[in-house]
DNA sequence: CTGAAAGCGCTTACAG
DNA sequence: CTGAAAGCGCTTACAG
């Protein structure tokens, strides 16, 4: 196991093996036109040296990275607070790492910096694609990435789906990008549902950020099930996904002469944060007040009372997306990919309405 | 504005400039040897033509990735609890973008895969630098690190501090590293003494896993402050860092005989966990328990009861060691560097104890 | 102060 | 099936 001082280059591996380097290469990259022993040898020679192919030599040659990239604008406190960044880079790493590829990951706090971010990363050539979280109306990385060149995937179909794109493939339709799906309406639906069941009668809704579209579909599915059984959708407060910004939107509800007696969270802190609003105020959960987060983090299991969420899948979310923007690359396309939809994990935050004097 | 269709090179800079492309790469990496007259007319033309010097050509050339790495070894379910390295992540970033150099995140679930990690990202030069974080006893890392010849910054000096180190530097030393420190245990020993001081005489510790050295140090901040008051500390509970485990570490305290009337952990999600152990069993706290978290996330505000706990400051920590991993490649050295230090924040979960009936 | 040339370690037509 | 050579876009001694 001697360690080699200097690192084995291509050119070595040639000289040892009694070749041209560019056989090395074909034989490496298994292309055809090597004879079956000259590849075995030189790949025994390879091994032998510890032989590694210079990434940046690589790259220079065939103007590649091999490397993706990540960039997130979120502010720094709420990125810290929202386990979903987390989990969804753990799964793309899952798939990257054995793939030879690097993730090259870019926070900005605000999205002005965003444009900048990804310009950079396009004319330093320092990724191949990158993945496009947090879509949001008229999301104009859509048309930057396509300036740039640069391959995209994206979590969930931009609003505009594919399918209605014009017939001319050559305009600027409104997702150039495959996306892999998990569809939230249907557990966010049945969060809904499981409230009115419940008996639940004024429901409010605590969204993330409107521009993005999750947030907005959410609460439109949201909406839809409130009101099909004729109950009243009006009491949405947007908020920008902070723990403070639940606690306050929660103040503000609960002050309300008509408050409601369920509130459904854009994501498991800002419900947990409710969750100490309503203590504060002395109300129980849920005998007084019903609360539902999104996401399903870990903590939401071991909070009090435990949290009734709506169980997303970051983690293979992640996987999917390293997966099918590899695809991307090599193909030239890649379908859309749907997973398993969100579904609702009942906990102990959520119980019937108490029955109270009429008003 | 027309986007050109073919990224500018030196060349087409040296060519419009009229001069040869070596001294283009002068005039643009500021080295002596060129005329100011001539350096400004060859940044005018590179300015107008947008050109930005080829990474991996650069790369290539230089020997220089013109990135960091971070490995992260912990399990996803974790790193996305835990708030301390998303804000981490954001400090390194904030200085890495100003300065053209790119973050390459990695996350592996078990300490086993570690190496192999960092052995590809030295290989294929993917980093010029690391980070180390979570610094362990004996840490394989250091040692690995230094065969690699790869440049570290660690985010606290290693149990044996480098002052300590034989005389003889050729020998591999304790650390070989320069550290960013945040002096952890004057907050820990703070939070033992405000406990003392409400009265507390039974409290436990649970810790993060004890091969860590920042769990090692606090929890020796944390006993000597109660020896020192002649309080026992025996009642220490090593953890994995999980809600999971703080929820089940806090039952096993509670049923205790002599069970704890304040409980320590080592980061907020446990101790939120505890918070609701607590209240499954019909505790209240603080009435009949304390609890107290560590790092001070943003979550620790909204909870209920609002949760003390020690502040560390993750952003300003990434920050440091950016900058420290950059001055280290720089000059060659780098100096510790000392930040503030972490200090308690006082909320609603810790209190007096209540008076029992004497047992 | 400036130019011409070699070299970094690969890949890829182009010949044979 | 294999070799020799050019090229990717930089940096850096080496000359002048």
């Amino acid at each position: 196991m001697a360690t080699m001082k200097r690192k084995a280059t291509i050119n070595d591996v040639a000289r040892v093996a009694g070749v041209s380097k560019g056989l090395v290469s074909f034989a490496l990259n298994d292309r055809p036109g090597v004879s079956a022993e000259t590849r075995d040898r030189i790949l025994a020679v390879a091994r032998e040296l510890d032989y590694r192919p210079s990434v940046s030599a690589r790259s220079l040659s065939t103007r590649t990275s091999y490397a993706f990239g990540l960039v997130i604008a979120r502010d720094p406190e709420i990125l810290g607070a929202d386990p979903f960044f987390p989990s969804f880079i753990a799964g793309v790493e899952r798939v990257l790492t054995t793939e030879g590829r690097a993730l090259v990951l870019s926070v900005v706090s605000d999205e002005q910096h965003e444009a900048t971010v990804y310009r950079t990363l396009a004319a330093d050539a320092r990724v191949d694609g990158v993945f496009l979280t947090d879509l949001r109306h008229d999301d104009p990385r859509l048309a930057l990435l396509q300036e740039l060149g640069m391959p995209a995937v994206t979590l969930g179909r931009p609003a505009t789906s594919r399918a209605q794109e014009s017939a001319d493939p050559s305009l600027t339709g409104p997702s150039p990008f495959p996306a892999v799906v998990l569809d939230d309406t249907e557990g966010v639906a049945a969060l809904a549902q499981h409230l009115l069941d419940l008996g639940h009668r004024r429901i409010a809704h605590v969204t993330g950020p409107r521009r993005m579209q999750h947030a907005t579909r959410r609460g439109e599915a949201f909406a839809r099930t409130l009101d099909a059984a004729g109950v009243a959708s009006d009491l949405v407060l947007e908020t920008d996904f902070t723990a403070a910004a639940g606690a306050s939107a929660t103040d503000r509800l609960l002050a309300l002469a008509d408050a409601p007696t369920a509130i459904v969270y854009g994501n498991d802190p800002m419900a947990i944060a409710g969750i100490g609003i309503a203590h504060e105020r002395g109300l129980r959960v849920p005998d007084d007040l019903s609360v539902a987060g999104f996401d399903d983090s870990e903590l939401a299991r071991y909070v009090y009372p435990s949290l009734t969420s709506v169980r997303t899948d970051p983690l293979s979310w992640g996987e999917s997306a390293a997966r099918m923007l590899l695809r991307l690359l090599a193909e030239g396309h890649a379908d859309d990919i749907e997973l398993e939809p969100a579904h609702v994990v009942v906990r102990a935050s959520t119980g019937p309405v108490r029955t109270r004097a009429t008003a």
